[in-house]
RNA sequence: UCCUUCUUAGCUCAGCUGGUUAGAGCACAUGACUGUUAAUCAUGGGGUCCCUGGUUCGAGUCCAGGAGAGGGAGCCA
């Protein structure tokens, strides 16, 4: 089947003449090509040029190689024609392949000739830094960029090890619709559409039909979209997000734990073993994720407020103490950075230094400009963070800013159980031994990163359901459907969502989720 | 919805208590250079200082309103 499928397109192809419509040789397997003489394509991402010798970086989505083109060897009419290669304009180079040390992936092409398959003119995202709006708007060019790539590759490799994990545990993906006629939770904004003449929204989760196809198949897990119409600026929302959501039937919130715990190493000792190139692209330092190996801590909603609020310290470390001493070294680093800004200025004033020098100091202080732009950030935030904090009122949800301060004092994931009832989902149990919680959980990322999972243990009591929607004054007639589950054969059962993007964001330690997705969906982005 | 910071060349940014003709680096164009790693060096072109109104002899700079962007709160994955 699948031969015949390669000949009939190989076919096709010849049959087209076309020349350059199959990658043969990938920059990723150069180390098998030493010595030999073989075809590249791709584009050009870097080009730099003296007498008699162009470099062109080659880049064909499988890795760079940095390609030399000599007069001597290709001849002038193609020399004149390589020297006009722009950025990203694509190309075919054929060369020998030889080993050389200097060059990232240890090989280099030293080119018998070259064809411009695809001119580029005026490439718009220079090699220095950008601002992010500038990026953003440039999001179709930017994913060509080597940090972009190695984002997508590890996002990549989470998505299929998700799927790896729950498929080897026996899990079946089941889909849950996009259109809802109602509200799953009624909090959030939900965006309207218009279905034949009726309004509909996009689903902002999958949830309540996991629980239907759970009691099908016994575990289920959706892999879709999910929609939230809140106009959040904040580096950890989008309005467009991906969200896998497990349902098992006979779970209860301490088996769902367990889950949990085993899913995220999965994940992430995955992506260790896999992506090592890629996370080095980044620059990752890879201790914290391996941590995972760890047992995750486990909280009672009671001992976080505690430690929230600085009455219970942490292997040693306090909270309220910890976010003050973090507010002393911002405002010191503050200090130091203007310093060195004024020195290098200082310094490119003075006649008589190589431009080249010159250029490197005013490249550090671009740098150090940001920088200090987001040291002032914090100094602004982190009193306001302090003071919620400090005032944090039992009884309370975790807020953005209570996140951050508890999970920079682990290097784990930790997790967050035994929620009080009020501030939860009207779908969450009631803890048998203490009706004033409900089963919930909540895992919080380390290094500040906040919430990735919530989840919890499903109330199968149908009477404090029908309670907990009136509470919600959520319309019960299109939650018939739900209470049935519960009417015909209810058993215990969890299960949780985690969030696609902050899990992306985290592994990859971004500073914003709209880099741990191609194209982001925010409040005021819908281009390109 | 609220709080906060910002908007000057294609890009990243200077521009002091308001004062001649608005600056730098990168990018681009031309030239030089045989091994460059954001190559380097020389020369050159390039501006609705976000918009509207006000104060003033004079506004990139001060004031008011608006638009857009960054961050945070709320809400959440």
């Amino acid at each position: 089947m699948r031969c015949a499928f390669e000949c009939v397109f190989l076919h096709l192809s010849n049959k087209r003449n076309r020349s350059f419509s199959v990658q043969k040789y990938l920059i990723k397997d150069l180390g098998l090509y030493d010595g030999q003489e073989i075809t590249l394509m791709g584009w050009a991402s870097n080009k730099r040029e003296s007498k008699g010798l162009v470099f062109v970086v080659l880049r064909d989505g499988t890795g760079w190689c940095q390609c030399v083109i000599s007069q001597e060897t290709v001849g002038d009419a193609i020399f004149e024609e390589a020297k006009k290669i722009t950025l990203e304009a694509s190309l075919s180079i054929t060369g020998k392949i030889v080993k050389d040390e200097r060059q990232m992936g240890g090989f280099e092409l030293q080119a018998s000739s070259v064809t411009l398959i695809g001119n580029s003119v005026d490439y718009p995202i220079a090699k220095k830094e950008h601002g992010v709006d500038f990026l953003m708007d440039k999001r179709h060019l930017w994913l060509r960029s080597q940090r972009q790539w190695a984002i997508m590759r590890i996002r990549n490799k989470i998505i299929y090890s998700i799927h790896a994990f729950f498929q080897q545990e026996g899990f079946v993906q089941m889909d849950a619709p996009l259109f809802t006629g109602n509200a799953c939770e009624g909090t959030s904004n939900l965006f309207e559409t218009d279905f034949y003449g009726d309004p509909a929204y996009l689903s902002q989760s999958g949830q309540l039909y996991g629980e239907a196809m759970a009691f099908s198949m016994g575990k289920i897990y959706t892999f879709g979209p999910t929609f939230r119409a809140e106009k959040s600026k904040t580096r950890r929302h989008l309005s467009e997000f991906w969200m896998i959501e497990p349902e098992m039937a006979f779970y209860d919130i301490f088996e769902n734990m367990d889950l949990i715990e085993n899913f995220l190493r999965f994940v992430v000792s995955a992506v260790l073993d896999d992506c090592q190139n890629e996370l080095a692209v980044i620059g990752r330092d890879t201790s914290v994720l391996k941590n995972i190996i760890q047992p995750f801590p486990r909280l009672a909603y009671d001992e976080a407020v505690r430690i929230i609020k600085g009455e219970q310290d942490v292997n040693g470390k306090n909270a309220i103490v910890s976010l003050e001493d973090e507010l002393a070294e911002v405002k010191a680093r503050i200090q130091s950075v203007r310093t060195e800004i004024t020195e290098r200025e200082e310094k490119i004033k003075i006649p008589g230094m190589k431009k080249g020098e010159i250029g490197f100091n005013q490249a550090q202080i671009d740098k150090l400009k940001q920088e200090l732009g987001d040291l002032e950030e914090q100094e602004r935030n982190i009193p306001q963070w302090l003071n919620s904090a400090r005032n944090f009122e039992y009884g309370n949800d975790l807020g953005g800013s209570d996140e951050t301060v508890i999970t920079r004092l682990f290097e784990v994931p930790i997790m967050v159980y035994n929620w009080p009832h009020e501030v939860k989902a009207f779908y969450l149990k009631r803890d048998p031994e203490n009706s004033k919680f409900a089963r919930g959980v909540d895992v919080l990322a380390p290094e500040g990163y906040g919430e990735i999972v919530g989840g919890g243990e499903r109330e199968t009591d149908e009477k404090l359901l029908i309670e907990k929607i009136n509470e919600h004054q959520l319309p019960m007639e299109a939650f018939e459907w739900y209470l049935d589950l519960r009417r015909y054969g209810t058993v215990p059962h969890a299960g949780f969502g985690l969030g696609l993007e902050r899990l992306v964001t985290w592994i990859c330690k971004l500073p914003h989720v709209r880099e741990s997705i191609p194209f982001p969906r925010m409040y005021g982005r819908l281009l390109p």
